[in-house]
Parts: structure tokens; C-alpha cells; sequence
DNA sequence: CTAAAATACTTTAGGCTTAATCTATTCAAG
DNA sequence: CTTGAATAGATTAAGCCTAAAGTATTTTAG
């Protein structure tokens, strides 16, 4: 983790210079320190869900992710379609899936008719585990999120998808061409 | 990172029960698409970040972080600061530290009055490699917020404002008392 | 003054994550 | 069919991160 990037007064705010320069500066400052804002909410959430997994379960987060995706697919998932669902490398996926599968929580299956390929999923067990942990998840979740009115939610969902999209956007430009 | 924590169609939320339940059940969607509609947007601002700072000055973001931390207090932060500052354990900032004093960008001075403390400082080098990472991570961020008006800036501070004061305050309460 | 508690920092063990590289398998062209 | 490219996974090296334990120093209570 440790991402608090920049900021609070920023570097080239605090530099004093002609008028025409100060709403340059001040966008500058108002991206930074939303985005600031944004890297502190998500670390917040994050640390507490951590500590939760981890004090009621003796899990981790990813572990969880990883089978969060899984209930969703009763027939598994490849590891391919893993990695790509939860945004992390093929190696990464590797990693979680072993320490699952010794858990007995997850199994590996061969996918009839690609040799290459593996199919992972949950087990009996992996279900049952998971089911406990999606509750408390769950109840956290919408207890910390209730300081916002429903009005509110939806306004923050629609901010953040512009974000969202608008990032895309530009990511894509600078990857693709 | 991998935290895609559970969720799209929320294990209980495709589960058919009576009417009465159906609000709850709303909530809790709502809650979990929030919170990984917040989480898509850090991680990939986070991760456009990690991949600028490393294409293009060959560091990463904690890295960066420490130093943008440090650029604010001229005078140095104590390892203890620091790690305050950027949400951290102490350990975490001592391994940063050392690969930064390595690289001669930031430099370990002894406390004056305080045998235990340690004053960390940028050096010279530090400042002026650090000059030229902050503004390439100023520009990108405001052009990836670039998406939103002003008054939308506003709004999703102000939204995430809420969040965060909310998630402390149950946080604490845990773990206060 | 001295013993115990607190503080500042480091070290260690373990887990997550990535990029790069490797192996095995499949697919596609000739 | 055979060769070469593409694909699915696993492995490796390196860095981030934490919790827990360890060291040195300072503070506090008696």
C-alpha cells in the first residue's frame, strides 16, 4: 500500500506567481487533493475489510476476492479468466490458488478438451467458508456506506463512474496508439 | 492489490425471498457496487501511476510518495512521522528509506536531543528528481479528473468527505471500545 | 538513583504483486 | 504432417506491506 500520493499543499501551489497562473495552479491542486481524498477512502475501507478477513476468518482479501468470483461461476473458472476478472497478473492467481487449494477451499479440475488449461472452483467446504465471510463483508459494507443518503449513493456512483470512464479513455489512448 | 472484494451480482441478492426483504437486499447491492465502483477507480489511477513513474523515471509509487511527503518539510520527518504521515508501519518506511539512501535521493541525519530518532531529509539530487516526477504525476492527474466540471469536483469531494469521516468513525468505534 | 514502561527504529517471516521468463499445449500455414 | 506462432499456466526475482519480536534509548515512578 502505502500510496498517499503527493499531496495536500502541492508542490507548485505554494510557488508564488502572476494572477493569470493561480487557476492553473488551483485545478492542479483540486486534482490532487481529490485524488488524494479518493486514495484515503479506498485505503480505508480496504484496511478495515483486511482486519475483519483476517481477525474473524484468518483470510486475506485477495483470498476472499479470488472466491467472491469464484461463487459467482458454479462451473469454475479458468485461471486465464481469473486473472482478467480480478485485474491482477496470471502468476499472482497461481500464487492464491495454491494456498487455497491446500486449504481445500478451491480445486483444480482439468478443462476437457485444452491440456493447457485448468479450471478452478470452489468446493463444498470453499462455499460454506465463503458464505460466512460474504456476510460480514457484506454488513460492514453497507453499515460504512450508510452515512450517505440514497441520494447520495447514486450520486457518488454516477461521479465515479465518470472518473472511471474518463480514465479508460485516456489509458487506452496512451496504451493503444 | 487484487481487490475486486466480491461482488456485481451479490451472492445474497440473486437469492428469491419475500417482498419485504427486497429493500434490504437493495441496500446491501448498492453498498457493494459502491465500494468496488470506488475500488475500480483507485486501482486504475493507481495503477497508470505505477506504470508513468516506472516507464518514465524508473521508481515507483511508494517511493514517490515518501518523497512528496518529504518535499513538504524541508527540514526533514522523522522515520516515526513518516510513517504516520503515509499510513504505514514503521518497518515498511525503514526498507523505502534504505533503498532511497541507497540511490542518494533522500539521506538519514541523527536527531539532535534524541538518540532513538532519526531525521530523514531529501538531499539536493532528491529534490530535483523529485521536481520532475511531481510535475509529470500533476498533469496526469488533473487531466484524467479533467473529466468532471468543477461543480462535480465539488460534489465528489464533498461525497467522499462523507465517506471517510463515516468509516473512521465506525473504525474507531471498533476499535476504541 | 533505579527499575519498569514507553518510544523510535530495525529485523524477520510471511503474503501479495508485478514483469519477465519458461514449459506444455494448441492452432494455423504451408 | 511439420514448423512456427499463439495461448494457458507456472516459476522466478524483486519490491511492497504487515505483524510480531528485538534493540537501544528515553521517560517516569518510586
Amino acid at each position: 500500500m502505502l500510496r498517499i500520493a503527493a499531496i495536500g499543499t502541492p508542490y507548485r501551489a505554494r510557488v508564488r506567481r502572476a494572477d493569470r497562473e493561480t487557476s492553473a495552479r488551483a485545478d492542479d491542486h483540486r486534482a490532487l487533493r481529490l485524488w488524494l481524498r479518493l486514495l484515503t477512502c479506498t485505503q480505508l475501507l480496504e484496511r478495515h475489510m483486511r482486519n475483519l478477513l483476517r481477525m474473524r476468518f484468518g483470510t486475506t482479501l485477495p483470498r476472499f476476492d479470488l472466491m467472491s468470483r469464484l461463487e459467482r461461476y458454479p462451473g469454475g473458472l479458468r485461471m486465464k479468466e481469473l486473472s482478467h476478472h480480478l485485474m491482477v497478473t496470471g502468476g499472482n492467481v497461481t500464487g492464491i490458488v495454491d494456498q487455497l487449494v491446500k486449504e481445500r477451499l478451491v480445486e483444480r479440475l482439468p478443462e476437457p478438451g485444452d491440456r493447457r488449461a485448468l479450471r478452478v472452483r470452489l468446493t463444498r467446504t470453499g462455499y460454506e467458508i465463503f458464505g460466512k465471510m460474504a456476510r460480514a463483508h457484506e454488513e460492514w459494507m453497507v453499515s460504512v456506506l450508510s452515512g450517505l443518503s440514497r441520494k447520495e449513493h447514486a450520486e457518488l456512483f454516477r461521479l465515479l463512474a465518470k472518473v472511471k470512464s474518463h480514465a479508460l479513455e485516456i489509458t487506452e489512448r496512451k496504451d493503444g496508439a
